[in-house]
DNA sequence: TAACGTAATATTGGATCCAATCAACGACCG
DNA sequence: CGGTCGTTGATTGGATCCAATATTACGTTA
């Protein structure tokens, strides 16, 4: 006789939410950025194991893109590869957010110190309107995009191209971290204070103060991340 | 009737060498590591197409590890990939190489003045054992090895992995670079002075002195580079 | 009973084949 | 004669199949 059908067991990948509003130039694009996006957003937390296999099946394409996209994600530190041993999502810790804020904290001033002689009004008025944005967002997923895109609007003007993808990739790393800010904060708002403040500083083009800002900004935010993991102890990193 | 056997046609890809010295843990890690030796060494020029068929043929496999070094090394910098057209190697110039300046010079500080308070004797000896090494060796291809070695050395005990690998990985880059350097300078060996003056601001702790020593370092090997590009005009990779 | 060695299985690494895309060339049309 | 569109060749992207490796479980032995 028929079994029942059989209750399809969880997997953490159920929390994968391919879009596809975008035609992507390739499958391994596609599949990279629904992985980073979940990854980022903590819906896959750290340890995850990610069998190829298994994602495949999931984005309905065979194991050869997702192995390309693996190799993308490991290069860029969301995920640990082990030969023949398989992939499984970077762990998050106090230690390893307290890295990122020490490649922050060196990136970013250089980065701003050689950016703000050089920004344009249009730039300026860009970043007023990022945290106008910010002010009235309340989905913390699109928080750490404009987050981003503000602190990259004025870091833009440095040129060195290398430079600001290295600092805009650290801002993305953070972004796993961002939502343990925002909820130590009662609220879902950045330090908006902070950001105003550079802005100011940055259209007066005083290098100096705006450099300070941003420094007490991130030395801030490390503060609270390394408080939030010192009191809740361990990870739990899902929702 | 039979045509006269055909000088095959040179390819800069004749100047691959691939090193059987070791067993390596997979073919790709095998690609990855020797293109990446070629494309650092200047063997393979700014501006090389690097055909994943031609590849595979030297090396003897097929064209899937070939594909998967390839994106390991864009993820590095080291080459361009552009979807269904193919791999370049990155072309060097005087705004990349200050751009690599300009992380080095955010990045290795911050390294240094979390390292030095933590940095143990024996690490201490094992710099020291470097710039000697460093005043022996003629081989260029060795002096970017033990230069790398010796600063990630001092740098070490900070911690921080990933901004220890990004660091390093900013060394590596600047490989590209160090021949002319060291042309320049006419002479094979680094700046020294400042290596020694480093090493001895860290044994005393004086971390504010080592770190002006490292950014004057830094400082004037960038200017080096700029005046070598600027005198040279062009690129002229090769040799 | 514990430890070691061996076999079975699951999973990734690599090879081969097919499809999609891009560049170049040439024909057609204005 | 110039520009545009279709066709063809070269090259990469993706699918499928096979091989190598690591982990697990099991059985044997001291």
């Amino acid at each position: 006789m028929l079994d029942p059908p059989l209750p399809k067991p969880p997997s953490p990948l159920d929390a994968l939410r391919p879009s596809l509003a975008f035609r992507w130039r390739t499958a391994t694009e596609f599949v990279e950025a629904t992985l980073k996006a979940a990854i980022l957003d903590g819906r896959l937390p750290g340890g995850t194991p990610l069998r190829q296999e298994e994602l495949a099946a999931r984005f309905g394409l065979s194991r050869m893109p997702v192995r390309e996209a693996l190799r993308q994600l490991e290069s860029q530190a969301l995920i640990d590869v082990l030969p023949h041993r398989g992939a499984v999502v970077t762990e998050i810790s106090a230690a390893d957010a307290a890295d990122t804020y020490a490649i922050r904290r060196a990136l970013e001033p250089a980065a701003l110190r050689l950016s703000i002689p050089r920004l344009s009004d249009h730039a300026l008025r860009d970043a007023a309107a990022l945290i106008d944005e910010m002010d009235a967002e309340q989905e913390a997923g699109r928080m750490g995009l404009l987050n981003r895109r503000f602190h990259m609007t004025l870091y833009a003007a440095a040129g060195h191209p290398r430079l600001l993808a290295l600092a805009e990739q650290q801002l993305i790393a953070f972004d796993r971290y961002l939502r343990f800010h925002l909820a130590s904060q009662g609220r879902a708002h950045m330090a908006q204070e902070d950001h105003r403040a550079m802005l100011e500083a940055a259209r007066a083009r005083d290098t100096g103060t705006a450099i300070a800002v941003l420094e007490r900004h991130l030395d801030t935010a490390a503060g609270t991340i390394a408080r939030f993991f010192a009191t809740r102890g361990g990870v739990t990193e899902a929702s």
